[in-house]
RNA sequence: AGGGAUAUAGCCAAGCGGUAAGGCAGCGGGUUUUGAUCCCGUCAUUCAGAGGUUCAAAUCCUCUUAUCCCUGCCA
């Protein structure tokens, strides 16, 4: 399959392969616009792809600008993690990273432009009374008693705004559009307001800021973005983005275009309730990896590839749609299947006493790291008499459908020897706390001479040379398909969402193991380093996702 | 005196007047030193509903229904 032929279609590429053909644009130019008033989450991660997708398929461009308008939401910390998670994802952006506010004096111009025109006034009306003179969805509004100052007072007004000479909420800057519009967002919209906040960017120069409406449309023109991409909420404010490009002397016309955010089950996807779990410590911060942010899919050990892949495999559409997890999980597996170095650890371990091995005898195992790979090589994983093994890996009795030991069966050590159980000892509840077995000395890499063959095959480390290690096991936040739908968040988390597994025993070989550096710990799932550990040499390793279990199913 | 959008399988999603792609999930079987992977098979006589145009309609027309968005000096 041709490169061309791989790449995606959807309605957004339909527009611009009709634009470059009918000749209204000769290239293309997109922009990813985050406000930095929050992490990104995997939401934005499809918008990133879309955009900076779209720059790469068509040899086009793509800027990064923060839109920067209301310093009292923003912080300097959200743009450096912002920037960060970009380029992680994998993308590049045109030249310098821009931002709204870069443009303040160059929108200043524009406001006075439409005062000059007639076409916006001071308006004194305070928030409540601005409301009650826009009406409702049934009924028109009513025109500002100020809306029809002269433009000379009114440059006056606007210049004392500017100068600080009014209080915030005392006035605002309005475009005079139509009181009796059916579109909400054209009854005269507040386009300034005055806000004495010291900005990230413009530190205290300014004090009336522009509103988003005013703002997007013409940093749009003068980064000349051919097609200004953003999610189905904006439809109507298109008619507000068109009315201030075609009111306003820019030298470029952008386009404004909507498609659906992405809902996935069982996650939420709005800045602000995730920022409520992170203040209310619902969650152990922005990245913590049960949150749907891309630095908490980093951590937990989600690749780039895989969320790319994740954004083509849903598409682009003005659907309403809400994902299954299960295409997340099967991106992030497909990846890690053919890249994670398989591994072994024990989450539960008891004590495998191999008895007529050799007493005090070792020995050093090669063992492949990938099963069909094997470019991958192998490592060495040190072997003896005393072992540990899953707790759930063996039972005193079991029917046939359980593959894994009882005592009197036999199982295969994974790369290693045939062992059949023969006895076990139990703590005073009852748990099993040590298997007793013997092993056949003929079955390294190869079957029993006898015929035999085992169906079961589970995993080891050996129990002097192991390592302990924190595992920690993820599962969905909340215990409902679309938390957002609820109104007592709390109520509806998933007590179970982190599981803590603070001795668990795994191969020493992951003593090296890197920072979301990922393993497949072999029949169990795949695992990273956690990205924040705390004690240099400290093993903590996060589940980045299990693998396939038809058995839990069947099991059932 | 409301307006703007959207309806194709359990969930996504192609389709653009010529007889319903693909992915995920599911189901059945095979291989396997991971109950993984991989492989094979299966999964919409029908496109929200009802009319109409046409030799031919998911695609065009009419009406109806359902869902989402819009009344921040947020974005």
């Amino acid at each position: 399959m041709s490169e061309a032929e791989n790449r995606p279609t959807n309605f957004i590429r339909q527009i611009i392969d009709t634009d470059l053909s009918s000749g209204k644009h000769n290239s293309v130019q997109t922009r990813f616009p985050p406000e930095p008033n929050g992490f990104l989450h995997i939401g934005h991660a499809k918008a990133i792809c879309l955009n900076f997708g779209i720059a790469q398929d068509y040899k086009g461009l793509c800027n990064l600008r923060f839109d920067d308008t209301n310093p009292e939401k923003e912080d300097i910390d959200y743009v450096h993690a912002i920037k960060k998670d970009v380029a992680w994802l994998g993308f590049e952006w045109a030249g310098d990273i821009h931002y709204s506010s870069e443009y303040f004096d160059k929108l200043h111009g524009f406001a006075v432009e439409l005062i000059e025109k007639g076409l916006a006034y001071v308006c004194f009306l305070n928030g409540e009374e601005t409301r009650e003179y826009r009406g409702t969805l049934n009924k028109p509004g009513k025109n500002s008693p100020y809306r029809d100052t002269s433009v000379e007072e009114n440059l006056a007004l606007f210049e004392k705004m500017k100068n600080g000479e009014c209080q915030e909420g005392e006035c605002s800057l309005r475009a005079k559009i139509d009181m009796s519009s059916s579109f909400m967002c054209l009854r005269d919209p507040i386009i300034y307001r005055v806000r004495f906040a010291h900005h990230h960017q413009t530190g205290d120069k300014w004090c009336i800021y522009p509103m988003y409406d005013f703002t997007h449309c013409l940093s749009d023109a003068i980064e000349g973005i051919t097609h200004s991409i953003c999610t189905l909420e904006f439809q109507d404010n298109r008619r507000l983005y068109d009315w201030v490009i075609d009111n306003v002397s820019v030298a470029s016309r952008p386009h404004q275009y909507e498609f659906s955010r992405l809902n996935l089950e069982y996650t939420l996807m709005s800045k602000r309730k995730l920022n409520t779990l992170v203040e209310e410590k619902l969650v152990d911060g922005w990245d913590d990896p049960r949150m749907p942010t891309i630095a908490a899919f980093r951590r937990r050990g989600y690749t780039p590839a895989s969320l790319r892949e994740f954004a083509k495999r849903i598409g682009v559409t003005k659907m309403e749609n809400t994902v299954e997890m299960s295409v997340l999980e099967a991106c992030i597996r497909e990846d890690l299947n053919d890249n994670a170095p398989r591994v072994m650890a024990v989450l539960d371990p008891i004590k495998l006493v191999i008895e007529n091995y050799a007493e005090g005898k070792t020995e050093a195992l090669t063992v492949k790291n990938h099963p069909s790979d094997e470019s991958q090589g192998s490592r060495i994983v040190p072997f003896s008499g005393e072992l540990y093994i899953e707790a759930e890996d063996f039972r005193e009795e079991a029917n046939k459908k359980y593959k894994r030991l009882v005592i009197d069966k036999a199982v295969r050590l994974r790369g290693a020897y045939v062992v059949t159980a023969t006895r076990c000892d139990k703590d005073e509840e009852g748990n099993v706390t040590t298997v007793y077995c013997t092993y056949n000395e003929d079955t390294l890499g190869k079957n029993p001479t006898d015929g035999t063959k085992p169906k079961g095959v589970i995993h080891w480390v050996d129990v002097q040379k192991s390592l302990t290690a924190t595992v920690r096991l993820f599962d969905r936040l909340f215990t409902v398909p679309n938390p957002a739908a609820e109104t007592d968040l709390q109520s509806v988390m998933n007590p179970e969402s982190l599981i803590v597994i603070e001795k668990a025993k795994v191969e020493p070989s992951l003593a090296n193991a890197k920072a979301e550096q990922a393993f497949q710990f072999e029949r169990q799932g795949y695992f990273c380093l956690d990205n924040d550990i705390q004690n240099a040499g400290d093993l903590v390793f996060n589940r980045t996702v299990g693998l396939r279990d038809t058995w839990a199913k069947t099991a059932k």
